[in-house]
DNA sequence: AAAAGTATGTAACTTATGTTACTGTTTTTA
DNA sequence: TAAAAACAGTAACATAAGTTACATACTTTT
């Protein structure tokens, strides 16, 4: 185990509190579509990311949801620290959205680190800076860009945490993402192919315009 | 200047904390308007909040602008924290709502009080996880509220740093902070008076259903 | 292979929001 | 104090997005 951990943080950890982490931690492997937290949970160890890529939504108070971003190798879930700090329930759902592997850390230790390693320090500081950043543009995104333009952005984002420019989705699961309608998923993926950025099939898209 | 520093920070920070946030920290103070960071703004000093409130705007490339949120007295802005750590430029432009008072932290204490002081670091990673709370909101406001539902959480949340219910904002002003237009902004304010949640005068608003 | 279920396409319509244009009023400036 | 600027109200229209309804094709189940 510590080689696929080394090969992902050696080049963020020092190789003590990579022996600390391979000793606390608990690898797990799970198949995409795995749901990981559910709004409302109370978190008790928190995710490294070795491979894979995990979607994060949010949901409103009538159930409906938005996807706000993907997280991949070399992260971590950012409202899981906050959570874990302050004994708080879960903002967001987490999902696979591809086959992950990642070691969960015992919250515990989070904190005791945070003491004990500055380089501990500074990775969750940085996951922090990242999460922000990535919930400014999830704002960007819905608050400035049409919604053609917004499925085009979610093809793209999807094509590269999958590393694949064929996408497996239905019309249906874009529009649950987005939080909007089928149908308006359908005319606009209509378009998008009539504008020659991508090729539709049934059950997969096709990004011509990477 | 410690009896103001003590009244707003003695609950979270020991005595010697706050005699070094004394000795190191800028008192600074400046009326309502006042914009203290800008998008794309290398930040060297963080401020803790004394009194006041200040506004967070984020603004696209063509110049469009949208409020994030407010931040009060006892708070400091996470995204100033997040730039300070990794030398980047701001990604928000901050600007005082009211008359407001507040410390500036040179960066380099940021850091080193991080492992000095727990209370500190504790400080330092709630005040994360409540800038990540409040960008949750505003995603929450501008993905699953209308817009004339938007406008009166805007008033209120308005009164309410301002300790007032009557709001001094002209129209074209509501809609520069919601990212529409004025047109837009009158007939729904008019329709909320018609509900009787809201009365509207020249330059200002009074909210009765507060 | 018939039936049921799932995925997609599309027309017709509704609603929310954005735009243009013009009104009158109040406030500020010359 | 006359002119200009800022503020607000409203009508008429344009556009983006959401809804309803139905048709057709492919896939899975029976």
């Amino acid at each position: 185990m510590i080689k696929e951990l080394k090969e992902n943080y050696g080049y963020l950890f020092e190789d003590s509190l990579l022996m600390e982490i391979n000793s606390v931690g608990t690898f797990k492997e799970m198949p995409e579509g795995f749901q990981l937290i559910d709004i409302g949970d109370y978190i008790k160890s928190m995710p490294l990311l070795i491979s894979g890529a995990i979607k994060i939504m949010r949901e409103d108070n009538k159930g409906d949801e938005l996807l706000l971003y993907f997280i991949e190798r070399g992260d971590t879930c950012a409202m899981t620290l906050s959570c874990c700090m302050g004994q708080k329930k879960s903002e967001i759902r987490a999902i696979t959205e591809t086959p992950t592997k990642l070691i969960m850390i015992p919250v515990e230790k989070m904190s005791e680190w945070m003491g004990k390693y500055k380089s501990w320090q500074n990775f969750i500081l940085q996951s922090y800076h990242d999460r922000m950043t990535e919930l400014l543009e999830a704002i960007d995104t819905i608050a400035f860009l049409k919604m053609e333009d917004r499925i085009f952005k979610y093809l793209r984002d999807k094509a590269m945490v999958n590393h694949n420019e064929v996408i497996l989705v239905t019309h249906q699961q874009i529009a649950f993402d987005l939080h909007t309608s089928r149908v308006v998923i359908s005319r606009l993926l209509k378009s998008l192919e009539i504008e020659g950025k991508i090729q539709l099939f049934r059950n997969s898209i096709k990004i011509l315009d990477l």
